[in-house]
DNA sequence: GCCTCCGAAACGAACGATCGTTAGTGTCCG
DNA sequence: CGGACACTAACGATCGTTCGTTTCGGAGGC
């Protein structure tokens, strides 16, 4: 659709990532499109209309990338998938997973509260992978599975300050998932 | 010291969590310790002070929180006081934490690199727990650290999100240890 | 006990700059 | 001709900061 307005999205989203929502100014996001800055509101209502929208382009892509994800799959290997799911969108849309996460909150009214339930929304489906996982035996019956998740997720909502854009997520996501399942004791380590 | 100085800094911290450094304005933080604008003045010479002081406790408390772990004892257990040590400090210094974790980056000129600097060394010394632990062989020795300490550090510097002041950080520091120690593979995953 | 002086603190008003937003007009293209 | 897009100019509000003045409690000299 209209190349313009998704330029501007674009362009919003990536000084969002970098300055923070209210460290942009309008103006500044005019001068980036080469424009002045009273002609963007040919294309939006509010500034927030711009935070809002990336908002939801990230929340479309997380949650996307987890319904690719086959149900059939033993819980262990579903978790494996959701972790180089997560980390394939932060890697390659590193600016507007930055923004989903760390910005959010500058969200105003309804606004706020509809991305605070879509954030618990998702981390609900990762919570849903570990209970499963645990009854069913594909992960230890006496897992903690409260810390486990929360392990997890802070891994995930973290790696937007460190992934580099373009990595390959999936090696990475595999590395941790390692980690994760058989842990780091050495023989040596007293228990 | 001065009293009414360090009541400054206080709230101007409470602000910056709440609303971020950028949507906190002069006139909010004055209005909220029941003083003109113009009156902080007498106490600071620009709005970045007050960022920079938050920064400064921020760093100075998970420095003096690691510096607190003996040296003596094996690296696993060290990491084990290590994540307490962050956790507690999270907990205990909520507001403060989560400026120097989120806010660092409106720092301007030197001392945001300054800062950068200090939180990289933080990071390093977490980093060298996990090497000495492998080398020797408190960790497994085909551990993948870089990893291992990513996943650890991710846990701790999210931890802002989550954390309620006043939790009972050591037992949840050690949760997180015992998952990380041992795992979460069950009896019928596949390997 | 009174007076004076001082320094810390806050006052109230104003500064120029910038903020997000609106309005009316103009241009170019299909 | 219409619609998308951008222009210029201005709006009131708010921003961080400066300034000269005022208030006031306590220390020190008389």
């Amino acid at each position: 659709m209209s190349t313009r307005r998704s330029e501007l999205t674009r362009e919003a989203v990536r000084l969002f990532a970098e300055r923070g929502y209210h460290g942009t100014s309008i103006g500044e996001l005019a001068k980036a499109l080469g424009v002045q800055k009273g002609s963007l509101y040919a294309h939006i209502d509010s500034k927030q209309d711009l935070l809002y929208e990336a908002m939801s382009e990230g929340s479309r892509a997380f949650h996307e990338a987890l319904d690719a994800i086959p149900d059939h799959l033993p819980a262990s290997e579903r978790i494996r998938l959701a972790l180089r799911a997560h980390l394939r969108v932060v890697s390659e849309q590193l600016e507007v997973a930055t923004v989903f996460v760390r910005e959010w909150r500058y969200l105003e009214g309804d606004r706020a509260e509809e991305f605070l339930a879509e954030r618990r929304r998702y981390e609900e489906r990762f919570r849903a992978l570990f209970r499963e996982g645990r009854e069913a035996g594909a992960l230890r019956t006496d897992l903690d599975d409260q810390a486990a998740v929360l392990l997890v997720l802070s891994a995930a909502n973290w790696a937007y300050t460190w992934l580099p854009e373009g990595a390959d997520t999936d090696e990475l996501a595999d590395r941790f998932f390692a980690i994760l399942l058989d842990g780091i004791r050495g023989y040596s380590t007293p228990s």
